[in-house]
RNA sequence: GCCCGGGUGGUGGAACUGGUAGACACGCAGGACUUAAAAUCCUGUGAACAUUGUGUUCGUGCGGGUUCAAGUCCCGCCCCGGGUACCA
């Protein structure tokens, strides 16, 4: 009887599911291990072949810890809220909720068929009020604390509040956006609306008024993450800077530890460099320059050691000295420069950088070192949003203070021995500094610190470490996400009581923003809130907030709910987390970069610093899957109709096929083409496989007779490979591994149980379903998954012989059968007296003999 | 521009710390079985030259180098993919 997998793979998913085979549970006993996929989207159009590649590579290493005897934690959900089930409900009228449960419907039926050993009892859907009810719980952790530098971590809000109470924000070391400082006196006067004021530029989720990207298609805001090339990742819409007032995360504060954390976990070399980059750390120092008129112009440099090199002074269009100092002859000029960058888009200012612009203040500041006079220019090349707005430029060292100084035809004084700025800027952070005064003859680096310290003596500035990175956007102006658990009394925001949690979506009559441009939630009839009551009809209580959380909330902490999923009391038992945390491989794709695998990181720092977990990671190792592209090479999608449906294949060559398939194209890591035809080897290795156990009338026929040495050696090898392989990931060459056995065992007629039985645990990672069936039809009553994985016996691999590979001048000639115990006199010798070295030594004597035991002979003639 | 990956047969890819380049597959060619096809099995398959087996030369993007020995290490380039970008 041929194999029949369709049968077959029916009858096992089936099983598993009835008997709960994978079904994980805390156990104290057994070390645990915790593999964890990136949960899908659910998007309309279903899987396709490439979605299911980093489950399939998750789940051969899950089965792979179980058989090692780890008890193992492997779930799966959806990452339930999210614009393209809005869009489409703008469009058709109908529900998110309900397109995304028929979504979810489709993924599950396709997931299930493909044999991944997921515990569904810890299925988590962000979308699900029992879910987000703790993302808003989470929300008010961080509304409820700030970051206090000095012990260098979250506490909680109330402590600031005592200290305010008694020392005022004197003595604070925090993470805060507050500029002024204030005595206890100051604080205890201050009005209510006040001091909640000032509390909001202290805590870790904050309402603040900042310029952020706002999508105008979208009608939303958007994190810097989710903005591309000045345009909405989702959509492709155009984005353009608008000052609003926003809900934040003070992710910045955690810029350092974020930084210092990722030499800790075991991520790819990339990853961490893109989490780098876009932390961007820059030490140098904040400089004070005074304007004639007495103004201070404060400057962030990553160059204090080229202050003599400054030619000029170059503030943000949208700094506030601009008005401050511009003279009345100016005036005109610069309003209109101010008026033509804010008219520009985003995309046209990333679009335009070599174009220099700018205008003149007609103001001046003073160098505080030399007195040289620097005209003060506005210019959009400087930021507002880094550092400090504003720039000593040194046109020397840097090329765009270069281009505009030549543009305005300013003067380039260089300060670096032996510089040449004819041409443009030199900025080596090598040479030796001149024109310089006290900076003369010291190397960068040595200048560097003595500039800093002379800065910092003369009381005009100090060391500083800036970071690219800016706090999170949180709130969108949209209706398919977690409402923000907030109302407003007299104006100021106020956390809904825990009791009333989750604070859950209302309905609306269509997902629109009003009239008026305020966001969907405006619509909901019940949309206030009473302290006491919790949500009212709108006219009693209070307001609530309108805007609802981004995507990336509820799969910043999904991992932690996994734990302990249907936990009704707490967001995870402290046992369970204790247990299962932290994550130890976590496998998804690498355009998360810098979007979730940050936003996650920083939730489990801040539930670190408040004690309910205790891990500062949440993964210690992480790989990326690469795409599966088209066989056309283009990138999989319905717009090129290319897509290969895992449901086609699996219909016509079985899951396993699939599942071997997929990893037998290449590296996990890799960007790769499906291949079609391919499959046919892999579904051949299959029924090759299934025959060992038959024999030519199909009927089952396996011997309990004694293994020979060949067939030992080749289940040991393959034993060997396989568990090498798979602890470094090394999927595809599993399965050349397997196929190599079965050719082997195939040659030799091998039906042996004591072959075939450890085999056939091996292939139950890649396998299952026909590890499971071949297992029964071995007298087995439980699921393979309950095997214990085959040892290495290194008895049965050792060689007597090797074929020495000989070469000549590294020229290999001919190999030559020798004993392995021989040692390398004896090697020489056998080498030098073979016959065929005499051709090619032609009758000279060699210079050299390079003898490798056991690997190579080299004679150098 | 800067920072990461990656370039190996017709194709996907192997070669873990320098040690027989091309494992394992796909494809292709030839053969066996068959009335025929499918399925299965066998043989061959980097290129060129030569050929009786054997052999010789070349060959891992390009050019150098280190080494007894380089796909692997070093230097300089080219191409492809990703990230990032007036970040001072």
């Amino acid at each position: 009887m041929e194999y029949n997998f369709t049968e077959n793979e029916t009858k096992w998913q089936k099983y598993w599911a009835e008997n709960k085979t994978f079904k994980a549970e805390l156990n104290l006993d057994k070390p645990k291990y915790y593999v964890l996929d990136m949960f899908p989207y659910p998007s309309g159009s279903g899987l396709h072949v490439g979605h299911p590649l980093g489950y399939i590579a998750s789940d051969i290493y899950s089965r792979y810890m179980r058989l090692k005897g780890f008890n193992v934690l492997h779930p799966m959900g959806y990452d339930a809220f999210g614009l393209p089930a809005e869009q489409y409900a703008i469009q058709t009228g109908q529900h998110p909720a309900k397109t995304t449960e028929e979504n979810i419907k489709r993924y599950r039926e396709q997931l299930d068929k493909i044999g991944f050993s997921f515990d569904w009892d810890r299925q988590v859907k962000t979308a699900d009020s029992n879910y987000y009810k703790w993302t808003q719980w989470i929300f008010g952790l961080l509304f409820e604390s700030w970051y206090n530098n000095k012990t260098n971590k979250a506490e909680s809000i109330e402590n600031l509040i005592s200290h305010f109470k008694t020392e005022g924000n004197l003595n604070v070391d925090a993470a805060t956006s507050q500029t002024n400082s204030f005595t206890a006196d100051d604080w205890n006067g201050f009005t209510e609306k006040k001091q909640a004021d000032i509390l909001l530029n202290y805590r870790l989720a904050f309402l603040s008024e900042a310029v952020v990207n706002w999508c105008p298609e979208l009608g939303t805001v958007l994190a810097n993450d989710e903005v591309k090339d000045g345009k909405s990742e989702r959509g492709g819409y155009a984005v353009i800077q608008k000052k609003m007032t926003q809900w934040s995360l003070r992710i910045t504060a955690y810029a350092q530890r974020l930084l210092d954390g990722l030499e800790t976990i075991d991520w790819s070399d990339s990853l961490k460099d893109i989490q780098t980059n876009w932390i961007g750390r820059s030490e140098g120092a904040l400089v004070e320059f005074k304007t004639e008129s007495g103004e201070t112009i404060e400057v962030f440099t990553t160059r204090p050691d080229t202050i003599f090199g400054v030619s000029f002074m170059v503030l943000a269009p949208e700094h506030e000295l601009v008005s401050k100092i511009t003279t009345d002859a100016q005036k005109e000029e610069i309003a209109e420069y101010i008026e033509y960058t804010s008219r520009r888009s985003e995309r046209d200012r990333l679009s335009e950088t070599k174009k220099v612009t700018g205008a003149f203040t007609g103001a001046y500041a003073i160098n505080p070192f030399s007195g040289d006079k620097l005209p003060v220019y506005i210019a959009d090349y400087v930021l507002a949003g880094y550092g400090t707005g504003a720039v000593m430029a040194v046109p020397s060292g840097d090329q765009r203070d270069w281009d505009f100084a030549n543009h305005f035809s300013l003067p380039i004084p260089p300060v670096i021995e032996g510089q040449d700025v004819s041409e443009g800027a030199e900025d080596s952070k090598e040479g030796i500094l001149c024109n310089s005064d006290f900076l003369n003859g010291l190397p960068v680096k040595k200048a560097i610190k003595r500039a800093i310290h002379e800065i910092e003596s003369k009381g005009i500035g100090k060391k500083q470490i800036n970071y690219k990175m800016r706090d999170a956007v949180f709130g969108r102006q949209r209706y398919w996400g977690e409402p923000i658990p907030i109302y407003y009394e007299k104006g100021f925001p106020k956390l809904i009581n825990k009791e009333h949690l989750p604070l859950a979506l209302p309905e609306i009559d269509k997902y629109l923003p009003t009239e008026d441009g305020e966001p969907p939630l405006k619509r909901a009839e019940k949309w206030n809130y009473h302290p006491e009551k919790g949500l009212v009809a709108n006219g009693e209580g209070f307001p609530v907030e309108l805007t609802t959380m981004p995507g990336w909330a509820g799969s910043s902490w999904y991992f932690l709910r996994y734990m302990d999923a249907n936990n009704p009391s707490e967001f995870a038992s402290k046992e369970a987390l204790d247990y299962w945390g932290p994550v130890d491989f976590y496998i998804g794709g690498a355009e998360h970069a810098t979007g979730h695998l940050l936003y996650f990181r920083f939730w489990t720092k801040v539930l670190k610093d408040l004690g309910f977990v205790n891990f500062e990671e949440p993964a210690k190792k992480l790989i990326n899957q690469g795409m599966i592209q088209a066989e056309d090479g283009q990138k999989m999608s319905k717009r090129y109709g290319n897509v290969v449906n895992p449901d086609d294949v699996i219909a016509a060559h079985g899951a396993d096929a699939l599942r071997l398939h997929e990893m037998f194209l290449g590296p996990i890591e890799m960007h790769k083409p499906w291949n079609t035809k391919g499959i046919e080897g892999v579904s051949k290795f299959l029924r090759k496989l299934w025959r060992l156990f038959h024999d030519a009338n199909g009927n089952l026929a396996i011997s309990d007779d004694k293994a020979t040495k060949d067939e030992l050696k080749s289940l040991h090898k393959s034993i060997k490979k396989f568990r090498e392989d798979t602890e470094r990931f090394s999927f595809n060459t599993s399965v050349s591994n397997f196929m190599v056995a079965v050719n082997e065992l195939t040659d030799s007629k091998c039906n042996k149980r004591e072959i075939l039985e450890p085999f056939t645990i091996l292939v139950s990672c890649h396998a299952p379903h026909i590890a499971e069936e071949l297992w029964h039809l071995l007298g087995k009553k439980e699921s393979v998954s309950f095997a214990t994985l085959p040892a290495v016996n290194e008895v049965y691999l050792k060689e007597d012989s090797k074929k020495y590979p000989v070469s000549f001048n590294g020229k290999m000639r001919f190999t030559l059968d020798l004993p392995m115990d021989m040692t390398k006199d004896e090697i020489e010798k056998a080498v030098m007296e073979n016959e065929q070295s005499q051709k090619y030594l032609e009758g000279k004597t060699p210079k050299k003999v390079i003898v490798v035991p056991g690997k190579i002979v080299n004679v150098v003639v």
